[in-house]
DNA sequence: AATGACGCCAACCGCTGTCAG
DNA sequence: CCTGACAGCGGTTGGCGTCAT
């Protein structure tokens, strides 16, 4: 289908947003909130297409926004999370609340795969765990009733390291940062007169979107489920049945690659203060588990010479 | 100092999903 | 149900800054 791009019309200004626009742009928003971008352009006088102005808001004015390094923290979240989600970076972001989409695409794409890329060349296939070395994997996986994202097997190896050991720590930080200062000035009153903001990190949403594999089941009385499988950057696969009217009655399952997708370990959530999806989320966070996966690991200081991987 | 190569990132493009009429 | 309008998402690109020669 398709329909025609808005920037097609003539007159719409491309390129890069001068300081005046963007002050136009947040002074609207201002007294308008986000949204309703069609009208942006409209009421503004501004001859930017609706989508550029929604882009220029939520990738560069919008409160709250972080520029400048990524901390080791932040990678780690991001490794982990690209490696379940894929390149869904609406989604990660919605974990980084103070980073947006574009920012960790283009640290992904910079920064980050190049580096998984380069340490992936070093592997030697015999290091490799025999799961690996099967070239229907990851469909051998999927087959098994397992199901991942991930986009090559470098990236479970390499996460936990990255996690753990930051290569860019010590990047020089952005330029670009400065510039805002003019602009982060403008946006206090904002940040003031409209409480509350920013919209808050989204842990506790599940709504189907973040989990890519959510499919229908039954449990074994016959009531629906939603499962939730995933290979994870922990290198641990697990599987999260929820009983959508009943989370309590959930239950999480790990398994290792050397048992399979099996029940060596079953541990059942029955906690009724905590969900079964907080401890997803709990998971999804836990530096721990990617301590322990380097651990088990073995690594070695230099990212480039990684031993054996399980 | 000049210039070519390279890297980074803001912005654009095209597609999909959603929803109202 | 169909269609069109709109918002949002992910991939890609072009321009600018930096570095190497």
């Amino acid at each position: 289908m398709g329909r025609p791009p808005c920037c097609d019309k003539e007159g719409i200004k491309k390129g890069p947003w001068t300081p005046e626009e963007d002050i136009i742009l947040v002074s609207y928003i201002q007294e308008h909130g986000p949204g309703n971008w069609r009208s942006v352009p409209i009421n503004t006088g501004l001859m930017r297409c609706s989508k550029s102005c929604r882009l220029r808001w939520t990738n560069y004015l919008r409160p709250g926004i972080k520029r400048g390094n990524f901390t080791a923290h932040e990678e780690g979240i991001i490794v982990h999370l690209q490696s379940l989600l894929g390149n869904r970076w609406a989604a990660i972001a919605s974990y980084l609340p103070q980073r947006t989409d574009n920012d960790i695409k283009n640290y992904w794409n910079t920064h980050l795969k190049k580096k998984l890329a380069a340490a992936a060349n070093s592997i030697s296939a015999s290091n490799r765990h025999p799961i690996f070395a099967d070239a229907t994997f990851p469909s051998t996986a999927a087959a098994a009733g397992g199901s991942h994202t991930l986009s090559s097997n470098s990236d479970v190896n390499q996460m936990a390291a990255i996690a753990r050991r930051s290569p860019f720590a010590d990047c020089p930080s952005s330029s670009y940062a400065s510039s805002m200062d003019n602009i982060s000035k403008l946006l206090d009153g904002f940040m003031k007169t409209n409480s509350p903001s920013p919209p808050p990190p989204p842990l506790q949403h599940y709504d189907g979107d973040y989990y890519d594999d959510v499919k229908p089941a039954v449990d074994v009385g016959g009531n629906p489920l939603l499962s939730f499988d995933c290979m994870s950057g922990a290198d641990l696969d697990c599987c999260f049945d929820v009983h959508p009217q009943q989370p309590a009655a959930s239950f999480m399952e790990y398994g290792g690659y050397g048992g399979g997708y099996g029940d060596e370990s079953k541990q059942q959530l029955m906690n009724q203060a905590a969900p079964p999806l907080s401890s997803i989320e709990k998971w999804l966070f836990d530096e721990a588990a990617a301590e322990q996966v380097a651990d088990l690991m073995d690594l070695s200081d230099g990212c480039c010479s990684v031993p054996m991987m399980f």
